[in-house]
DNA sequence: TACATGAGTTGACACTGTCTACAAAACTAC
DNA sequence: GTAGTTTTGTAGACAGTGTCAACTCATGTA
C-alpha cells in the first residue's frame, strides 16, 4: 500500500459512528500481524452521515467521503455501486432511527399520555437533527423502487401511530376499524409534519414573528391534535364560532 | 457572431414562458434591422422553471440551460452572479405565484366559504405542482440574508392567510388581537402543509394505502382545520372521547 | 504452489460552477 | 461620422464531481 499510513480509514469518524465505544478497539496504525481490516463501508456511512447531518444532503460528495477517510476516490465504489446507494442506506438507517425514536417512550398504561409523549418524541427527533429530518422527509430520496429497504423504516413508525391509535380506540369501546386507524394515523403525521416543517422554515423566518407566537402556534397546533384524537381537553378554541352547530 | 445562427435563445423556451402569446413577435432569426436581442436573462429564468418543474432543483446546471438557449455556456453570467441567484429568481417568482394563487379565489361575503376556497387553492397549487411546492417549502433555499427578495411571495401569502383569520375574527365579533391572528394564521399553515407534503410522499407511497384511506385521510383533515377556525360543523369526531372534559 | 477473488489504487472521461481574458456589438460624446 | 466606453457574449482554463476501466496486491482456496 505504497507507505500512506497517514490516517487511513480516519479514526475520528470511524471511533465515533461505527464503533460503540466498548466495542474491539482496532490498532490506528497497522501491526504487522493485525492488518487492521476495518469495514470500510461502515466507515463511509459514517462519514456520509456526518456531512449531511452538518452540511446537508447536497453537499454529500463520495469523494469527499474517501478524501476524509484516507482512501483513494474510488475505494467507496467497492462497496457501494452508486452514490445513490450511499445516500439509500443512510436513509434508511435514518427512516429507522426516527422509528426507533417515535418508538422510544415507555409504554404506560394512560394512552392519552403516551400519545403525548409519541408526539414530543417525533416533534424532538425532527427539531434536533434538522437536517436528518429533511434528508428523509424532504422528498428528495433516491428511486424507492431502486432502494427497496430504503423506506423499511418509514413503514416502522407508520406502525407505531397504528398501535397507538388502535389502543385509543379500543379504550374507546370502539370497533375495530383498520380503515380508520390508517385515517388518524395519518392525520397525526401530518400535522405533525406540518408543525416541525415550519418551526424549521426560512419562509417562517422571513416574517419576523415573535418566539412567544412561534411557541404558542405550535402548542396549540400539538393540542389540537390530542382534541381531534380525544385525548386531550379542548382549552384554546380559536375562533369562536357564533354557535356551534351539531 | 462567428457566422453561427441555430436557434438562439430558443423560440419554443421564449415564446412559452417570457413573452405572453399575444405580445409582440420576434424573428428566429436576426433580421438586418431587427437585432432579436431578447432579453437573456428572462430566457435563462424560463428555461431554470422548466427544468426545475420537470426535473427537480437538484438537477438545475446553468450550463444546460446556457446550452439549450443556443449561447455559451457563460452567457448566463452575464445576468446572474451565480447559480444562487438564478436559483433565488426563480424560488421568488414562485413564492409570488404561490402568494397570487392563494389569493386567487374572489371574496365573497361567506368568510367560511372563502376560508376554505383558499384551503383548495392551497392543496391545488400543491398538488399540480409539486416539484415547484417543493421548491420553496422543501428547505434547501439559498441563503435568505444574501437574496432578499426571494421571500417577498412568502410574506405575502401570509397576509393572505392574516387577512382571512381577521376577517373571521371580526365577524365572530372578538376584538382584534394579532397575535392569534397569526398563531391562527401558522397553524392553518402548517395543518394545510402537512397534509399536501403527506399526499405527495414517497415515505406515504410504500405504506401501500388505499386511495380511499389517503383522500379520506385529506378530506377530514382538511374539515377538521375548518372546525378549528369556527367554519366548518364538526362531522368526523375521530376516536370518541369517553366523556368530553368541559 | 498455482490460481481466483476481493479490495484498493491510478487514470481517464464527461460533467458541473466559476474565474480570466478576449471580441464584438451597442451606446455616448464630440 | 468617428472615437471611446459600456454591455453582452465567447473561449479557455481550473477545480470539483460521479463513474468507468485497468491495474496492483494481499488473501483464501484447489
Amino acid at each position: 500500500m505504497r507507505g500512506r499510513v497517514e490516517d487511513k480509514y480516519n479514526a475520528h469518524a470511524v471511533c465515533r459512528a461505527v464503533f460503540k465505544p466498548e466495542a474491539v478497539p482496532f490498532p490506528m496504525t497497522p501491526g504487522p500481524d493485525q492488518p487492521a481490516r476495518v469495514d470500510l463501508r461502515e466507515a463511509c456511512i459514517a462519514e456520509a452521515t456526518a456531512i449531511i447531518e452538518l452540511r446537508g444532503i447536497e453537499s454529500l460528495s463520495l469523494r469527499e467521503v474517501a478524501r476524509r477517510l484516507g482512501v483513494s476516490h474510488q475505494a467507496p465504489y467497492r462497496h457501494f455501486p452508486s452514490r445513490d446507494h450511499v445516500l439509500a442506506e443512510v436513509i434508511r438507517r435514518s427512516f429507522a432511527e426516527f422509528a426507533a425514536a417515535l418508538n422510544a417512550p415507555p409504554r404506560t398504561d394512560n394512552v392519552g399520555a403516551d400519545a403525548l409523549a409519541m408526539g414530543m418524541a417525533y416533534v424532538q427527533f425532527a427539531l434536533s437533527r434538522p437536517l436528518q429530518y429533511r434528508l428523509i422527509f424532504g422528498g428528495a430520496l433516491p428511486d424507492p423502487e431502486r432502494h427497496g429497504e430504503m423506506l423499511n423504516g418509514a413503514r416502522a413508525a407508520f406502525g407505531v401511530l397504528q398501535n397507538l391509535l388502535t389502543r385509543i380506540f379500543t379504550e374507546r369501546g370502539q370497533p375495530f376499524d383498520q380503515e380508520a386507524v390508517n385515517r388518524e394515523a395519518l392525520f397525526i403525521w401530518s400535522s405533525l409534519h406540518g408543525i416541525v416543517s415550519l418551526m424549521r422554515s426560512d419562509a417562517l423566518d422571513t416574517l419576523e414573528l415573535s418566539p412567544d407566537t412561534r411557541n404558542g402556534f405550535a402548542m396549540i397546533a400539538l393540542q389540537r391534535v390530542g382534541v381531534a384524537l380525544g385525548v386531550a381537553p379542548s382549552l384554546t378554541p380559536g375562533p369562536q364560532a357564533k354557535e356551534t352547530e351539531r
